[in-house]
DNA sequence: CTCATTTCTTACTATTTTGTTAGTATCTAA
DNA sequence: TTAGATACTAACAAAATAGTAAGAAATGAG
C-alpha cells in the first residue's frame, strides 16, 4: 500500500503531473509488466497460460500486475462461469494505443543489446 | 548495493535477457531519469542547473541517477578544471538513439492523461 | 464425502529504491 | 583566516516493490 503523504509519493505525483514519459513509465513499469504485455499483444490468454509462459513469476505477482494493468484500463479480465473456473485476459483498445510505444521500446532495447555485444567483442579483441 | 543471488535479482536478469522492453525500462527507469532526460535533450546543463530545474530532487538522487545514465552510456560528464568546479552533463550519441522511444512514451503519456480527463468529466456529468 | 482443478487471497519476509542529514575538497576573494 | 561557491559522499532511515508459503472458494467426478 502507498503512503499518500510520504515525500516519495509526493515527488512521484509531481513528476507524473509534469512529464508524459513518467506517466507511461508508471503504467508499464514493474518487474513483470513487459513480459505480460508481450504475451497478451499476440493473443488473449488465460491466467494459467500466462503463469506457465512467464518463467519465474509467482501467483501473487501475476495477479498483482494483471490487476494494475486492469485498473489502468490496459487489459480486460473476462470470466467464464465454468467449473473449474476459466479467466481470460486480453488487451483493451487503450492497451492497443500503446503499440507504437512498446514497439519503440523493444526496438531500442534490441539496439542496445546489439551495441553492447559489439563493445564486448571489441574489448575481448583488445586482449 | 544489489544482492546478485536474490531471487529478485535473478528474475530481473532473466527478463532482461529475453525482452527488449525490459532492457529499455531498466535504462530509463527510476524516479528521476525521465526528468533528467527531458532537460538534457534540449541542452547540456551543469549539475547545479539540473538541481535547480528539477524541483524536489535531492543531491544524492541527482548524482545517483546521473551516474547510472553515465554508466549506461546515455549521458557524458564533462569536468572543467576551474574553481569553483564546473561539471556539465550532455546526451551522448547512444542517448540520442533513444529519441524516438522517449518521444513515443511522452506522446502516449499525454494521450492517456487526455483520456483520463475526459473520463473524469463524464463521471462528473453523470452526477 | 473426498478429490481435483483453477484462480486467486492472505500474512509474512526479503530486497531494492528513495529520502534525510551532515559532511568533504578546492580555491578565491574579503 | 574565514566565508562562499560548486559538486559531490557517506551513513542511516523510510518507503515501496518483490518473493514465499499456505490456504480458500466453487463444483463436478467418483
Amino acid at each position: 500500500m502507498r503512503k499518500q503523504t510520504s515525500t516519495n509519493a509526493l515527488n512521484e505525483k509531481r513528476i507524473i503531473d509534469t512529464c508524459g514519459m513518467a506517466v507511461a513509465l508508471r503504467v508499464i513499469g514493474g518487474r513483470w509488466k513487459p513480459a505480460i504485455l508481450c504475451r497478451l499483444a499476440d493473443s488473449t490468454m488465460r491466467y494459467s497460460e500466462l503463469k506457465k509462459s512467464i518463467e519465474g513469476i509467482s501467483e501473487r505477482m501475476l495477479v498483482a500486475q494483471l490487476r494494475e494493468l486492469e485498473r489502468e484500463g490496459i487489459v480486460r479480465r473476462v470470466v467464464y462461469p465454468e467449473v473449474p473456473p476459466r479467466v481470460e485476459y486480453e488487451i483493451t483498445q487503450l492497451g492497443r494505443t500503446m503499440g507504437p510505444m512498446l514497439h519503440a521500446m523493444a526496438e531500442w532495447g534490441r539496439l542496445r543489446s546489439t551495441l553492447n555485444e559489439q563493445r564486448s567483442a571489441e574489448q575481448l579483441a583488445e586482449v
